[in-house]
DNA sequence: AATCGTCAACTAACATGTTAGTACAAAGGT
DNA sequence: ACCTTTGTACTAACATGTTAGTTGACGATT
């Protein structure tokens, strides 16, 4: 019970490794495991009555993923932030984002903006009952539904793998007074420039939107420095 | 000498599992191994001297990029392609590339202009010499450069590895009477609007240029219907 | 006292043994 | 002849043993 973190235990689906994977990964997004952390396989396969074969391919994906640095022969840790691959994340989350909104804008079904409409509505009510914690799901709805709309499986899951670092830094970030309504508000903009099919309104709406992220993650640096890289 | 294909020994850098993996992602991407081929843990190890490990790890990766299906328990095979993937992996290029090329627009030094400019009309060269390899290169170096002087480091592989099927579908592409001139002039036009720092017609040109590669690939579905899923 | 070299403990990386799930083909029943 | 079933051969997945490189601390040398 006094164990220093811990980790979700196996009632996910799929192999071994991928099982690990998540329960890592949520470990590492969440924060439990904070940048800089180490990590011992050997206390890992403890913990999850498993052998070190499932946990070094799970590391591996970490690895390749950026949420872990591995110093080869001798330790890996849960990686640090840094100013430049934040900004990097938000550029890349913003190419993304302005073309799939672009493209969703042109070519939404009266389903799909309905089902958006329904989405942002939703968030109003909830940051008027100060649910903060659902607005944060709603919030996250809307830019998959956004994602899913452009009729792509798969760039929900890359736009998801390039903002790993931004999802962590967001955890630091989270209460600051008066953002959700602000947040509803620049949604409410997208949603209308979506509804009227505008797709160059849509573009410099959401441009607008994920701009407002970075600046508010650089006072970090100052507060968490033990979070960043040296 | 009678294998059915062969794989590059080690004289590549870094641990075995990296060697192993770019060895068998060079075979995948340039088609010596086609979509389709069955890949044997054993065989590999064989041919390459090394135990299952470093295999394994390496066709994990692979398999994370989607280069290889794994059947559980089973078998893994290279991954075939599937025009909804080709035109996502299309989709996010475009704007992974557009917004670089916006950014570049407005922020690239003098230098940066010089290379670029220097290296269009090294293309030009290459095709009037009729060097379709060393144009090839050039293509290439292109995007690159232009991917990295948006000052950050990682969207070059981040490029790379959504590019993936689009890379391996080129290499059946590549002998189309008259493009590489269209090519170069497509080059030009990208380079002008940076010169003037125009942004808009940066990502217009830069859209028209990637716009081309799809209605390409397409007739593929026909003449190569063995390379495509079922 | 400071620096350098040595050594011990720990780790990832690699090799190999084991398990269990899948697919295909031959045999048996209809 | 066709469908079902069973058995075998093959594979990925998992467990574990082994190797080799790195780190940090301690002691010897200057």
């Amino acid at each position: 019970m006094t164990e220093p973190s811990l980790i979700k235990i196996q009632n996910l689906s799929g192999s071994m490794s991928q099982r690990v994977y998540q329960s890592l990964r949520d470990a590492i997004l969440s924060m439990q495991y904070p940048p800089g952390t180490l990590i011992r396989k050997g206390a890992i396969c403890e913990q999850l009555g498993v052998s070190r074969s499932p946990v070094s391919e799970a590391l591996a994906k970490l690895s390749s993923e950026g949420l872990v640095d591995v110093i080869p022969q001798s330790a890996t840790k849960v990686s640090c932030f840094s100013m430049d691959e934040i900004r990097e994340a938000s550029f890349l989350r913003q190419a993304l984002e302005i073309a799939a909104v672009e493209k969703v804008a042109l070519e939404r079904t009266t389903e799909q903006l309905a089902a958006l409409t329904r989405n942002v509505r939703m968030q109003r009510l909830l940051v008027e009952d100060e649910d903060f914690a659902g607005f944060y799901e709603a919030d996250e709805e809307f830019h998959t539904l956004l994602m899913n709309f452009t009729g792509f499986d798969g760039v929900s899951h890359v736009l998801d793998s390039v903002s790993l670092h931004l999802t962590r830094a967001r955890m630091l970030v989270l209460p600051e007074q008066g953002r959700p309504i602000e947040a509803v508000k620049e949604h409410e903009a997208i949603l209308l420039a979506i509804k009227e099919q505008d797709a160059t309104a849509a573009r410099k709406a959401m441009k607008y939107h994920l701009e407002l992220l970075v600046p508010r993650i650089l006072p970090l640096e100052e507060t968490h420095a033990e979070y960043f890289k040296v």
